[in-house]
DNA sequence: TGTACATCAGTGAACGCGCGTTCACTGATGTAC
DNA sequence: TGTACATCAGTGAACGCGCGTTCACTGATGTAC
């Protein structure tokens, strides 16, 4: 991964918190009109000022909340990976002490897929945030962080079920299911028309087959 | 996947094909420039105006044989979809009548991967390529396209392995085993400090574990 | 083999546009006494 | 409870810039006779 030029000059962070109840709303709705708009065009294409027209504001009111165009999708994508980690560490937290049967884990694990279908599809804009969480270079650190964190979580909390394996090899493992889970909830976020059912199916077991062979 | 507006108004071929040799060559510098500026800034900063003077031309000198910036991005990825496709499609045709074990198939679908892992790697630029082809809506059909070409291919060349399932959803496992062989090669090509074979091989395992059964 | 002409490759200079962003400001709301 | 003042939310108008793209052109190369 090559980074971009430029990268350390540009915050991503929102600037200026609301204080009073409408500008809470104002700020959620910049947040909401992007999402919006990136639906529509695509982040390539998304600017400052045709989402302040769009949120019904002047471009220096969103100024006031955010520094520049990248803290915006920065914001954004920050809030999808925390609302997926929540419940994917919640998820970890409450698998059981004992290893469960493949179909027990796979069916365990298409919940937890699903519910991050859900949860990227509620998100307005949620897919074109995923896209350009990988496809914006100054926005990758974002994914990354929230993937390492999500990866320890998963090797901590099966580790157990899986004393053989060395620790690399194992941790090389945990990381292809979590990118290889992602992969195909993006699969079914993109296409709407496929079996969700059947495809988070098949991904879970795929996964959940390698495993038994690390017993 | 939404469409964005005014799609249709851009063409993405190529304008002009050169015909003297030094025009060859400056088609072909142009494309590779393309690829290298992509690895440095993305495709989001990517210009037309950049791209010639890397390459050393005037900008009226890029039109000649390139409508449009979209066209450059699109070009670069025809050609790294074709590249793959031959090799993979190939890959296809030899596959032997009588279905191997799990772990010939695992050995031998670790190669393939492997050769677009090269394929990727060795064209300039090629993973911001990739990304283009899923983050930029108007070359996403050109991905699409590669894509179906391959499932067909895959699909036909495998079920004689598998005749159990319904065709529906054979189709679908085929579907998903490329995406996430795929998903394993993006992996690779990203982070070049993984162990590609340990990846790869584990990325294969899962999927003919998978079809394993099917049987 | 030399010349006349057609085609091709590429340039210099500029265009209008929308971008991200800022300045100086106004009116509304909240707070202290 | 009323007033004075501070803070907050948001505006109107504009900036410089680099973008994608085009126009009218020049010089080099290829071809016919």
């Amino acid at each position: 991964m090559t980074a971009s030029k430029g990268d350390a000059s540009v915050s991503l962070d929102a600037k200026y918190r609301p204080s009073t109840e409408s500008a809470k709303a104002t700020f959620k709705s910049i947040l909401t009109v992007t999402g919006e708009l990136l639906s529509d065009v695509g982040f390539e294409r998304l600017s400052t000022n045709m989402v302040a027209a769009k949120a019904g504001l002047s471009p220096p009111a969103l100024y006031r909340y955010f520094p520049n165009k990248y803290a915006l999708l920065a914001e954004l994508g920050r809030s999808l990976m925390a609302a997926q980690d929540v419940e994917v560490m919640a998820w970890h937290r409450a698998l059981p002490a004992i290893r469960p049967s493949v179909e027990e884990r796979a069916a365990s694990h298409v919940k937890i897929m699903q519910r991050n279908v859900e949860i990227t599809r509620d998100m307005p804009g949620g897919e074109w945030i995923m896209r350009a969480l990988r496809s914006v270079p100054i926005l990758q650190k974002v994914r990354l962080e929230s993937r390492d964190l999500v990866e320890d979580s998963f090797y901590d909390s099966i580790r157990r079920w899986y004393p053989k394996p060395s620790a690399s090899d194992f941790r090389l493992t945990t990381r292809l299911a979590i990118e290889l889970s992602y992969s195909a909830i993006e699969m079914v976020v993109d296409e709407p028309d496929l079996d969700m059912q059947a495809v988070l199916g098949k991904a879970a077991m795929m996964v959940e087959l390698y495993f038994e062979t690390l017993i």
